[in-house]
DNA sequence: ACAAAAGTGTTGATAATACACCCATGT
DNA sequence: ACATGGGTGTATTATCAACACTTTTGT
């Protein structure tokens, strides 16, 4: 059998999104190796010969990152795959979204020499084609929180509904109006479940506490005022 | 370098789907050869060493099926790559949805014995893991219906408003009214544009033909009644 | 005139938006 | 009592959902 095809090397990278301090931060690390030694990528690394995709990324976010099981959703972005995006070879990339509460920064591990929450507006030159996964990666999480409860993946076990807000806050980028998106969440069965603790506060009215609950679905959806991004994905595919 | 991770072959399979006298058809193909030889897939093929991944979904799709540049649209749905799920090695498989209007059927061609349009209800028993990446590509399709304005690219260039409405009752198989369906429609800037042609028609009167317009967005969402689907992708991931 | 298919108008229910004040706590 | 942040109620507007009849053509 002719093979004009040859084998390809096969990676899963993470885009690791969490809020902090209102900001939608992602997880970079700092490459110790060539190609593009010295340059911050998203983490990832090899999928190993006996392992699944979903597999290799639940590892590679819990080895590289230490994060491991504190992620509350990881999830396919797409598959990243042009002939010249590795300069080291053909390698086809799965990218991941995992999203993660607030938490430590982890430390680097695996072949990085640094790693850093970055805010996402500040991300720019990253590594390989890693620019395009991470804008990739901001949309679907950005349309998720529309039709599901995903933004309470961003949230610790116990959360108030103004940290829930400041979710949506920090992932699109807009403030909403705090009694609609009370009314919202509560009217939408299993979103979020009241626990009867309060949080305390240095100052101020003590919040509720809530827990997630078990519904996914958002409908009708938690719109976003208005469609803004131009082509969200019709007609032409920019996955490589 | 130590390597846990052996090289992988990569294909691209096609998820190609179809309207026809109002109901859903998925292009499928016989294999002629082993693995799964006599059983119907979906058609693809591996990914060369020069190409990438769209490129591939391209000329696979012109070269199996001869529909190529018929395909009004091509989008990644995702990446399929389970250690067991090709009995010959390493295969990972990018999955794309095409959508074509109708056409007659294409010739076989390739490592196919036969290729023939198959209503989607009716395709239990795929090769490979098949089955699941047509789920994942209609669920895909059905979704993308809600909030752009895909379903043109299931019409002829010139299409009548009951055409239109004809494409989201078969894919979502539920009976729509016109009369919101066409304010809806009417409504939506850049969904349709009229041509004042008129169709000839045996009898009855004689419908407008529109063409696809230039928006992509649908908002607010054309909407599917009520959620029916479990769980549209959430916390878990099934692809494999 | 009849058959066949396209096309439209109205009403009630639901949900989104916009907006300003009261509540509970710590100091 | 005051400062701080949490929490709520209402009026308006837009859109969805449900429903039956009129229009235009060919025969």
């Amino acid at each position: 059998m002719l093979r004009p095809h040859a084998a390809a090397r096969v990676t899963v990278d993470l885009v690791i999104l969490t809020v902090r301090s209102r900001r939608l931060d992602v997880l970079l690390v700092e490459r110790g190796n060539e190609p593009f030694r010295g340059r911050w990528a998203l983490p990832g690394g090899f999928v190993r010969d006996d392992e699944n995709l979903l597999a290799a990324a639940r590892r590679e976010l819990d080895e590289e990152t230490g994060i491991g099981s504190a992620a509350l959703h990881l999830e396919q972005i797409g598959t990243y795959g042009d002939p010249g995006r590795d300069p080291s070879g053909r390698v086809v990339s799965v990218a991941y979204l995992a999203i993660a509460p607030d938490l430590p920064t982890p430390q680097a591990a695996s072949d990085a020499t640094a790693a850093r929450w970055q805010p996402v507006a500040d991300t720019a030159g990253l590594a390989y084609d890693h620019d395009a996964i991470l804008a990739d990666g901001l949309e679907l999480a950005r349309g998720k929180l529309e039709t599901t409860t995903l933004a309470t993946a961003f949230c610790a076990d116990l959360f108030t509904l103004v940290d829930l807000r400041r979710v949506y806050e920090a992932v699109w980028g807009r403030p909403l109006d705090p009694r609609n998106f009370e009314r919202k969440v509560n009217r939408t069965e299993g979103f979020v479940v009241p626990t009867g603790q309060r949080r305390s506060l240095p100052t101020g009215r003590p919040p509720a506490l809530y827990q997630r609950g078990p519904g996914t679905v958002l409908y009708p959806a938690m719109l976003r005022t208005r469609i803004d991004s131009p082509h969200t994905g019709d007609g032409g595919d920019d996955r490589r």
